[in-house]
DNA sequence: TATGAATGAGATTTCATTCAT
DNA sequence: CATGAATGAAATCTCATTCAT
């Protein structure tokens, strides 16, 4: 082993301690952000946006305001960051689920409207939530405090979720489950859209009315679902 | 005509002259607040409730921001009698218009569908208002600053507006348009909020995106309708 | 009967009538301006002067607002017409009460006691009140809102109130019913002094305590009373 | 020394300091509001409590308007705290100096009576504010605005500063200085109430009058302590 | 990194007073 | 005389954000 390996080799040795601090930091600074969206997110689901202050988000994951502002760059960026994260992860659930399954279209959309309403029922803060961040965004939006580029990745967001029924129903009618004569891009992203609607609409509901009222939408909602997969079979 | 006669009729004219002052005074003071009303409207459609300051408004129908609170106790209360005058309004709308009709329940309802969808279309920012007026209130009350009169107040308003569209779908069963294996109250709710979610949202986009992208939205909700419909009909 | 004696006479009439109906008038003016007077001051027992607004008084006396300041130039105005009123007639309770009195001025003194004990009790509200617009025309005075005038005014007052009880002590030493080496000045005025201000303190609770804690006050008070007299006697 | 007992010192000099740091931060804290407060006090004693505007509070201590809320709830907060601080200073400043004094409990009484007389005179301006403090606090309370926390301690306050001049004459009775005819409480209290009355209310005119008028007041105040204090003496 | 005191612009609200009718 | 709508100046309070340490 000559010096000159040698030296190469201390070199390594330090850019990788240096890499692998680098990544740490990263890593440890990706922990703190996904506490304080954790947090946030405790607190919207509670009192709403607007009613968490940065004071009680700051309280709640055990850090300073000041602190806060080291990791996002306002409320409105924690916001916006909870609204990407929720979108992907209900894409990607209805995503993976829908890909995971060897069966026909209208199987298989059967099951994605099964997923959601089975499912996302469990957690459905999760939709109130993606529904309040929603809003959150298009107010700002219309404020025009919003970048163009925040704008457009937020189209684009609504556009890939909403991308989901419609091929399913393409799907289907490729492969004769689906009647043919069904405009899937229009009534599927009709049906998207009610499906989406409705769900938020009864998880909004969540902060004022009892159980029991809930309890009776769900029921509602899954009768409702049934009659419009009737609609689509062939 | 004895003088106790006449004595009696001025006596009247007098009573009949303070009541219609008294009356006048009412009717200003009415038409003043839904000047105001109409101001808060038109900015709360522009920049949302929040961005709407009092100042705004005061500005907006030449009033001081002092005679504003002459009118109403808060600006939650310029908000909650907004949410109850569309509310109101809304119901009424379609009441009328569908207690006017001599048909089936089936027609009914498919004129009920279309009525929202063509004509409170033209005037559609009315919606995105009832969907904003609402999410004020849901925060107010989930905050615990409203009080149980105005929660049970705001409940029966949410479960009138609700009411319609079972209703129609009971009459059509009886008059035979429409199958009868259909559960009335389950389906109508479920197609309810559905329909008004639906409306909703395709109208909350308003704020922030172009008008070809809302035209296919509401293309997506008619041929929508029609699938609904379809599956009631006999 | 000449005419000119005629047409004097009915000028007379005229004057007459004119007088009359000035002295109506005036007497009318005096009537609501008491009424409103009294109006202001069951609400300044109740809540205070501060928290005693405008409208409140003009709904509690049936008028409108603006009809308060045809008789009353200010809110201060009210407390100042109050204050006056109060200091004139505690005043005059008490020299009526005492010069109807035959016998020593010991004596005098010990009824004046009494008087204040006794029969102001009953209506002890009033005397919170004398404290109350005191320290009101206090603040104004010292944030020189007040004319020199008022201050003169408001300083004589104090001190023909104050002039009682040296005045009585004079008195008692003359008749030799009190003890001459007693400076009638100097410690009269402080008896004076004490015993309103234990009187008003006492009543100054009023607001927040129990009976029960009251009573026992008051019996501190005239136990306390005895105890200075029996310094005095001769 | 062992090397668990090095890093037990180490980690022991680490909690020092942590808890130094805190305790520092708690300082600093409460210093700021002995600034505010001293502030808030100046302001209180020129113009009063309501004509003393937050602005002018934040002004005085060059802070801002926004900084007094980081440390005070709310205006009536400050002046809660005022009353409080004042109420146990003067009773500390009167229980210390008696408790420091070997002699008989009429001497003390006697002392007592000085210290207030000579000693918080120089002061005073002290005690017109504990008077408007309870004022202030008075008129709060009655308007039930303040919790039933705040009323149970605003009265032990009241009871605690009263509770000192009985505890004396029963001093002076069991060791012979004071008449034991004297029903301790009934009269202690009396004179408590009326000497604290009587200060006050000299003291409170300093804000109109002027110095040869409080002056005699002040001769007037000691030559009733004299009095007073011969009709216990045994 | 972390802190939390400090900021300050601006929000909602209050209320004595005025004035056109 | 009476009214009460209108005023507007000013009060209290809020809170996202900054910044010195």
């Amino acid at each position: 082993m000559t010096l000159g390996q040698t030296i190469k080799e201390v070199g390594d040795a330090f850019m990788n301690l240096k890499e692998k601090r680098e990544a740490e930091k990263l890593k440890r600074r990706q922990l703190r952000m996904d506490e304080i969206l954790e947090a946030a997110e405790a607190l919207f689901v509670d009192k709403g946006i607007k009613e968490s202050k940065m004071t009680d988000i700051a309280k709640k994951c055990e850090l300073s305001k000041g602190s806060l502002y080291f990791y996002f760059t306002s409320k409105d960026d924690i916001v916006w960051e909870l609204l990407k994260k929720h979108s992907l992860s209900e894409y990607k659930a209805g995503k993976d689920y829908i890909d995971s399954l060897e069966c026909t279209g209208y199987e298989k959309l059967e099951k994605y409207f099964e997923l959601f309403s089975k499912e996302l029922i469990n957690t459905y803060s999760a939709s109130t939530l993606s529904f309040q961040y929603r809003e959150h965004m298009l107010a700002m939006i219309s404020n025009g405090v919003m970048s163009d580029d925040v704008k457009m990745e937020f189209e684009s967001l609504y556009k890939r979720n909403l991308s989901m029924i419609p091929s399913l129903i393409l799907l289907g009618q490729e492969d004769g489950s689906i009647k043919t004569e069904i405009e899937a891009e229009l009534i599927g992203n009709g049906i998207g859209i009610a499906f989406g609607a409705y769900f938020r609409n009864v998880v909004g509901l969540k902060a004022s009315f009892e159980k029991a009222f809930i309890d009776q939408r769900l029921k509602e909602f899954q009768a409702y679902n049934l009659l419009i997969l009737a609609t689509l079979k062939k």
